[in-house]
DNA sequence: CTGAAAGCGCTTACAG
DNA sequence: CTGAAAGCGCTTACAG
């Protein structure tokens, strides 16, 4: 062998040795200590239970040889796995672009830490959302946007996985954390309303990957329906051509904005659903020379950072996306370690921010 | 019992219940569909090892009884996670809020999901970052700043764990992905003297929570010396008193930012290694009635979204932290496959921004 | 094609 | 205080 001695299943001697290409086992530590598997598993777990020396004499053995206990066969063995999954909306590409999305995860993160586990993020397995759900290697998942008619859920169902969702549709069986979207889309659009506009263009959030039929409840058409009350407050009625789509990226925001413009009656005002995508429309408006809010109103959704920081600043709506994360990541604690909570639907509040992106006419 | 049956060690039959609290097994699906354990497995694995009909049968079974193979089991079988680790370089609140490391993360959560493996976010655990590489369930680690003097590095060394690091010192047994830092902080310093400003604040990074006495190589380090040479050129030598540390967040580059301007005697240009921090400091003068660059020239190091976005734009230095971080997991994922890298220190290319912030005088 | 059995590396109830 | 042994739920080499 390259100079080192193999282990060895009937339990003779084994030399201490650097190049060991093999991790040892409790079972080497056990032998090479003299002292039992068991004593060594409480030397690390619980010292209490054996002796001064017995202790001692094992957590030398340990160091001598290398010994850190795999933390797999740990949590194997204690039916645990010490992290929360966070299932991510869409592909990496745009879930980690989001600032939103970042922002929970940024709440979740912390509660995480908390509590000593990791947080492990979950990309759709070969595009496969399901398939990334059944092997899941977590206590819990908290997911974005999701309905209880998804197939995922009867998969997290199954698995006895506790699970809460952010932006996703209330249920008995669906722990959820939202705002009032529709409440908040009516009321940034009655802003818009009484600033004078009348030639709106909206843009509205692509469906998530999860995509299910009955989605009437979901955050997009929440917000749509409110878009649409405060319209017909004021007579409007919203037209298809009025209505755009976007990924939420700033890219795809900057996209939609030269489709905008590109148009034969120019709007007044852009209404998105997310700050980033606004973001993308002034860009490319100031690129086009047009300046904001003089020659065109732009308003979002979200308060992500980028929005206080751009000129000029932005008319939104502040969804507390950390707190969401944070007040997600609170339940499914409480779920894995079966407390119960005190309901299964939280629902935060939000802020209509009014800055100057959005001008009077 | 609550209305199910219970399962049962003689083998009896269990029937289905869909209030059931314990998930089945596979031994369950063998019992029930009558072939062995093997067969269960292979069906969900190798089904081309059965029969059609077996298959089919125990397909059928799992679907009846809502079984789910168990990955921790099966991870644990196979010996593997299908996870990486990124060690979280400070605090969940510090890490997760500096859009560097964000990058990063997107960086790597790119080659992540490509290679259908999960990414586990791991904060410090119970404060002790050793103990959390010692019980990281993952299959290999990344980490920020490393030093191969630190202790976790032998953690990961003993558990044979395949790690990359990132803005840490180059090192034989420390594969490392790097920018020139030295030399951006050179040729960034030059344009501020060659600009003419003589009374330069810098803001220096607070050393990682991972921080060792041998750090001479590290990032801070490196890039002091940069700016110190920069200086020696024109016949400067950096006083302590110029030198400011602040966290890697926005609200600590205000207050940095206030700090300047308490002072009597007021810096004409604040060199920031972080953009970041330079915003903070940006925003702390305007909230004071300063005009940036015309009272005060800033500027910074990293190049993140925002530093194009605030007014003035950042004169800064970019650093390609997506790639970092795509450059670091392909390195990773080549050592959990046992490949051999071509070269364990991977440097790449900066670039000097030239943008608003800072002005001539 | 099929299955009995060993193995992955721990924990822990139990008996001494 | 100490240790033998069963158990966690899978995979797979091996024999039939």
């Amino acid at each position: 062998m390259l100079g080192y001695h193999q282990l060895n299943k009937d339990g003779m001697a084994m030399e201490e040795n650097v190049t060991m290409t093999k991790r040892p086992t409790i079972k080497d530590i056990a032998r090479e200590s003299g002292y039992s598997k068991t004593a060594v598993s409480f030397a690390f777990n619980d010292p209490s239970r054996i002796s001064e020396k017995a202790c001692q004499q094992i957590l030398e053995t340990a160091e001598k040889l290398g010994y850190i206990p795999d933390p797999m066969a740990r949590n194997f063995s204690l039916r645990r796995h010490l992290s929360i999954g966070f299932l991510l909306p869409q592909m990496v590409q745009f879930s980690l672009q989001n600032p939103y999305t970042l922002q929970v995860i940024f709440g979740i993160g912390n509660v995480c830490e908390k509590y000593g586990y990791t947080l492990t993020l979950i990309p759709p397995l070969h595009k496969s959302i399901t398939e990334a759900v059944r092997s899941a290697a977590v206590d819990g998942l908290i997911t974005m946007g999701m309905q209880v008619e998804m197939e995922i859920v009867s998969v997290m169902q199954t698995r006895l996985l506790p699970y809460v969702t952010i932006d996703g549709t209330p249920d008995a069986q669906m722990p959820s954390v939202n705002i009032d979207d529709e409440q908040a889309c009516f009321e940034i659009m009655r802003l818009v309303l009484e600033a004078g506009h009348r030639d709106i263009v909206l843009v509205s959030l692509s469906e998530d990957a999860f995509a299910s039929p009955a989605k009437d409840q979901s955050v997009p058409n929440k917000r749509m329906r409110g878009y649409r009350r405060a319209m017909a407050e004021v007579g409007l009625e919203l037209q298809k051509s009025q209505v755009l789509v976007s990924e939420c990226t700033m890219e795809d925001g900057i996209r939609i904005g030269k489709e905008i413009l590109a148009r034969k009656i120019r709007p007044t005002c852009v209404v998105a659903m997310s700050d980033i995508v606004a973001i993308g429309c002034i860009l490319a408006c100031k690129q086009a020379g047009l300046g904001i809010p003089d020659d065109m109103s732009v308003v979002g959704f979200d308060n992500i950072d980028e929005s206080s920081c751009i000129m000029p600043q932005l008319t939104t709506v502040d969804q507390p996306a950390k707190e969401k994360g944070r007040l997600a990541a609170e339940a499914l604690f409480r779920m894995i370690n079966k407390e119960t909570l005190e309901s299964v639907h939280m629902e935060i509040p939000y802020r209509i921010i009014r800055r100057e992106s959005l001008k009077s006419r």
